[in-house]
DNA sequence: GATCAGGTAAAGT
DNA sequence: ACTTTACCTGAT
């Protein structure tokens, strides 16, 4: 168990800020979440967090993964202090973090985000890993109701999978994708362990060689698992946002290095800030 | 019942 | 090189 008393980290809003799928919000500040093959159970209220792990765990895992190292408070001051929108964003969701998440895992999960909302997100790779991935028990100190977790399935058993029965986790046109990707990778035609050594530009370039990746998809997956901060995906949210309050163009000069952690703040201010958000908005 | 959802591949200019 | 279109599925 490890106890962290620190206030710039918000479990809820990383939930669902869009850049995890398998992390569940049991009610009561109580959160569980898979990423790769580790089940972590979390409670957060007014004192700090509490994760559910041994300490030796945490510090060679959940620390890592929950970028703790980082201070977001010094990136949020490069604000410009005449964008009240940009300031009220970063203000409401300044609980969010980029997590640092498995590369081959944001590979398959972006490629089925497309023209997707969040919530079937998390259902399709929910069966994906139910279907494909391996059933571990949870750890003795959970607490929640859920006695087993499904991992993450690799590149081989997706590849092997059959294209229709693919199509049973509800993928849709997206099945031929996440396989098609899952053999290149298997083949060794994209290599995850090199683009992970790549600049950022390289890095984009080569993920856009994978089957149903495509621009946005490519930052996604640079900007979450491969923690490239500069990565700054533009979906329709974004484009509506910075349509209706950046009519000039967004400052990307002046937060250089740091658009991703941006675009976290403005497209969750979007979802889930003051009235509606930008998409609502225009009409 | 269209339309659209955190787009992309493929076909068509 | 650009611009359009089809695409699974489920929610509104």
């Amino acid at each position: 168990m490890v106890l962290l008393r620190r206030d710039d980290i918000d479990i809820g809003q990383i939930c669902d800020s869009g850049q995890c799928f398998r992390m569940e919000n049991m009610g009561g500040g109580r959160f569980s979440m898979v990423a790769g093959d580790h089940y972590l159970e979390i409670e957060q209220n007014k004192k700090g967090l509490l994760f559910r792990c041994e300490e030796e765990t945490f510090e060679s895992i959940w620390k890592d993964y929950f970028d703790l190292d980082t201070d977001y408070q010094s990136i949020r001051k490069k604000i410009d202090s005449g964008d009240s929108y940009l300031a009220r964003a970063a203000e409401f969701g300044k609980g969010i973090r980029i997590l640092r998440q498995d590369l081959w895992e944001m590979v398959i999960t972006f490629i089925i985000s497309q023209q997707n909302h969040i919530k079937r997100i998390r259902r399709i790779i929910g069966l994906l890993c139910e279907k494909y991935g391996e059933r571990r028990r949870c750890p003795e100190s959970s607490q929640g109701d859920r006695r087993f977790y499904d991992t993450f399935p690799g590149p081989e058993r997706l590849a092997a999978a059959g294209l229709e029965e693919l199509r049973e986790c509800n993928l849709g046109y997206r099945a031929r994708y996440v396989k098609e990707t899952a053999e290149q990778i298997l083949k060794g035609d994209v290599i995850l362990e090199e683009i992970a050594g790549l600049e950022y530009p390289a890095a984009k370039q080569e993920l856009l060689r994978c089957c149903g990746v495509g621009s946005k998809v490519a930052d996604c997956i640079c900007l979450f698992g491969l923690h490239m901060l500069q990565a700054f995906p533009v979906d329709t949210h974004i484009r509506q946002i910075l349509a209706l309050h950046y009519p000039e163009g967004f400052p990307f000069d002046r937060y250089q290095g740091y658009e991703g952690v941006f675009q976290q703040y403005l497209f969750y201010f979007d979802l889930f800030g003051e009235k509606g958000g930008a998409a609502r908005d225009i009409s």
